[in-house]
DNA sequence: TCAGCAAGCTAGCGCCTGCTATCTTGGTAG
DNA sequence: CTACCAAGATAGCAGGCGCTAGCTTGCTGA
């Protein structure tokens, strides 16, 4: 599982090591909880059971319960805006608008799929929903989409692309392939297991040629 | 604001009007303090005094505090699965795609600006989120998706629309407007104020277009 | 004018929560 | 073997929660 590989021990001292994947354990343990129960349904001595500790274990590693969340989130946003960051940056003009906008898409679409727990937590978890979701919007994704945006913008100039606002077609671009994370992983619909490239490859071109057929054919 | 207009009084007597009013004063202003602090981030003191009452008189209108929140989804979902009926029946084959596309997508995006604190409730009361977005999903939108999908695959057996999954078609079409409703009402996102027929008439543009140019002029 | 009564408020019960003071234990140096 | 000490579990505190018993109020009809 992906989401093993997160929350990893920071080695700061030998003594520290085994504490440091105790760290781990908890937060691993609490994004499960809190993602299933809600924060405040997560009490701390469920939480400290289901890691196999003691409550006051738990507190020294977090002085209060809702630092533990907040530890989560920062740890959430901050990993986000890595990969975007990354996807951005990897990305060059050189490429034509299917590579890019596939490899766009399969950024987006591997962050939603990546740890559903994640992704629940961040909308179920009941502690100020709306808050901590403009926090996460502001920090991890507004860049993100303005690079969108403004990738959609210069194709239009460019002639390229038909002349819609940008923000529009970002939203026409990122909808699908959000709406498929939320409806196949947060909602848990049964929808069939298809590799995530054919699922994006299947949007970009509907996004790019439309659903009616063309006349010329297009690569 | 529309959202006083749910939650009316079923008349059944004289006496019983003044009750019935509470009562969906009750409702309304639970819907708003559970979509902001959740529902156990609320507290029935807090909804008391917020409705103007005092604590005994909630109890005398629901026997538990989590009869009250299934009470508000209950009527939530019945809300929208006759609002989805009736749009299913409204549609007839006579139209064309431009015509029927529009006329689903504007039930999808009114229901989610309607009243934005009920869609936030939904996703961020933290009462076993899960569950309730599950049967949520079951019971008033699956209909309506399987509606739109064998829509799209009869006009694939047409030969109007390509040849895709219907499934992933419902995704294409239904993605962009749920992200939007989603972003700009739930995410409190700003976005530039706008009709919303004028907003459907794009993302359906673009579902049957795609945004690159074409040759041949389409209607 | 005043008994009768429905309807509402005050005050509080028992439970559970986040958090912690105190005791216990197991490993180590001399 | 024993004195020491860090690290962890037990047990419990203070406060807040959902929920309610019982008192108070103000309206109704004779």
């Amino acid at each position: 599982m992906l989401a093993d590989a997160n929350f990893e021990t920071p080695v700061v001292g030998k003594q520290r090591l085994r504490s440091g994947e105790r760290r781990a354990a908890i937060l691993r343990t609490a994004v499960e909880l809190f993602a299933q129960r809600g924060f405040r349904g997560t009490t701390t001595r469920e939480l400290a059971s289901a890691v196999g500790v003691s409550e006051p274990v738990l507190y020294q590693h977090f002085a209060t319960k809702r630092d533990l969340y907040t530890a989560i989130v920062d740890h959430m946003v901050a990993q986000a805006s890595q990969t975007f960051d990354a996807s951005m940056r990897q990305v060059d003009g050189g490429q034509d608008d299917r590579e890019l906008l596939q490899a766009l898409g399969e950024v987006i679409l591997s962050w939603y799929l990546q740890d559903p727990a994640q992704i629940r937590l961040l909308l179920f978890s009941g502690l100020e929903g709306h808050e901590l979701a403009e926090l996460w919007h502001e920090r991890a994704t507004t860049q993100f989409k303005a690079f969108v945006a403004s990738y959609m913008e210069r194709r239009i100039k460019d002639g390229a692309f038909r002349g819609f606002d940008p923000h529009t077609l970002s939203l026409a671009f990122v909808g699908p392939i959000a709406h498929y994370g939320l409806v196949s992983t947060v909602f848990r619909c049964p929808l069939p297991e298809r590799p995530r490239n054919e699922i994006v490859r299947e949007f970009v071109d509907l996004f790019l040629n439309g659903i009616r057929p063309r006349a010329e054919g297009d690569l």
